[in-house]
DNA sequence: CGCCAGGTTGATTTCGCTCAAGCAATGTGG
DNA sequence: CCACATTGCTTGAGCGAAATCAACCTGGCG
């Protein structure tokens, strides 16, 4: 559990050249470099919790984040996962308010914090930082349309489906027989937040999935035989 | 049907100061004001379509546009409704890929347009004008799943309570007896396309709401006795 | 006048939520 | 080392919500 001291440099920093920071100038990565800390967490551990006040904005360096949103009662969704390279709580930063989500580690997590002042002194002066937040908050809107359009449009098991290919495209390997295999990242309890639904619902879907044929399951372990048919029965979905 | 001529000046359209365009200086406004043209719609009529390039960002001046996304089947989900002040397609023009939805005027409109070209020089000038679309990408990102964790967490009947909710903050207006009238903007079809369900389950809910007392329907009117009575039974949805 | 889009209503079935029980793996305190 | 709790997962039964299919009504408009 490092606190940064005097000198971390973005520059060196593999993910930085897919991350928001992408094709910043030197200057403005030393200026970044002064007011950055860095942080180990565990699995469960919390990087910023809903309804606390922003501190400045994160950039995940290694592991995988959750990012969830709590409603008045309690009941949580998880609204995506965060790779290395990804933003943090640069909305609250920039409409100036408290964080409406909360962010927590999936597992050993390193993370960094650039904070409050310091950013608000280099975007003063970066009209490229300023350009790459534009285009980061674009796409993260994007994402967010995407989801919401799909969440409207399929069913439980449509959305399940669509969440197995994502995982697969970012988590999956290829086996010897052709077939796409997959280790789950997330619990079921958190694949069902993911869609929505209860997690005994995606339990079901998977029974349902196996004995279609179109995945099998064990453990945290997922075969797919064949993705494309896993795409089309979810696209099959949509046209009646 | 008037092209945009030599002059529209955005300093004088007063729907600039609500908009993307608040906060940027004049001769960055007489620079827009170049690659500015103009037009009025109809009903109905179409802005610009899912998949076509990109030709630049509108700015809503009157009337309501819909933002409409259509998935490979013809399942159209109302994604949003545009005021005026509202931008539209700038995340295509910032991700420099063809618009990933529609936007249909609903009931007489006029739109304006900053060309492509125009508005690519005025952001390389203005600093002033990048930041205002950060803070427009993330306001819309928030909204975004805003939307989505709501249609998470209630049903049917929830979501609709909203929507009308929203749409009283925006339409709606006192009448004497102290209940709030408003008169919907939308068919059923289209408030069924918001909340991701079939115009006949609105049909249904609203028949429900009216026997609940909640709400009264005639027509596109709405008499809501009581709005925190209606927000209430929303919330309560979320408690058990 | 007939057509059509928008709206309502009914009957039927499918889906998914809830409550509940049970199982396996893991951890923990005595 | 064992008894016990906890967590993650599966499965079943019952029920309510909503999708689907379909009939029918209404007002606007050619």
């Amino acid at each position: 559990m490092s606190k940064g001291g005097a000198h971390i440099d973005c520059c060196e920093c593999l993910v930085a050249s897919r991350s928001v920071w992408a094709g910043i100038d030197r200057p403005c990565f030393e200026m970044l470099g002064k007011g950055l800390s860095r942080r180990e967490y565990g699995s469960g551990q919390v990087v910023f919790l809903q309804g606390d006040p922003n501190a400045g904005i994160y950039c995940v360096r290694a592991g995988m984040i959750a990012i969830r949103r709590t409603d008045a009662n309690g009941n949580s969704a998880l609204l995506k996962l965060a790779y290395p390279g990804d933003t943090l709580g640069y909305r609250s930063f920039f409409e100036g308010n408290e964080h409406r989500s909360s962010a927590e580690a999936i597992g050993p997590a390193v993370v960094c914090r650039v904070a409050r002042r310091t950013l608000l002194a280099a975007i003063a002066e970066s009209p490229a930082l300023n350009r790459c937040f534009v285009s980061r908050a674009v796409s993260d809107a994007e994402n967010a349309y995407n989801t919401l359009t799909r969440q409207v449009a399929l069913s439980n098991r449509g959305r399940l489906c669509q969440v197995l290919v994502d995982l697969t495209a970012r988590h999956g390997y290829r086996d010897d027989d052709g077939s796409d295999l997959l280790h789950l990242p997330i619990t079921r309890r958190d694949l069902a937040a993911m869609i929505g639904t209860r997690h005994e619902t995606v339990s079901r879907i998977m029974a349902r999935l196996e004995k279609e044929g179109l995945a099998a399951f064990s453990g945290r372990m997922v075969r797919i035989p064949r993705l494309d048919a896993l795409v089309a029965s979810m696209e099959a979905e949509l046209n009646g």
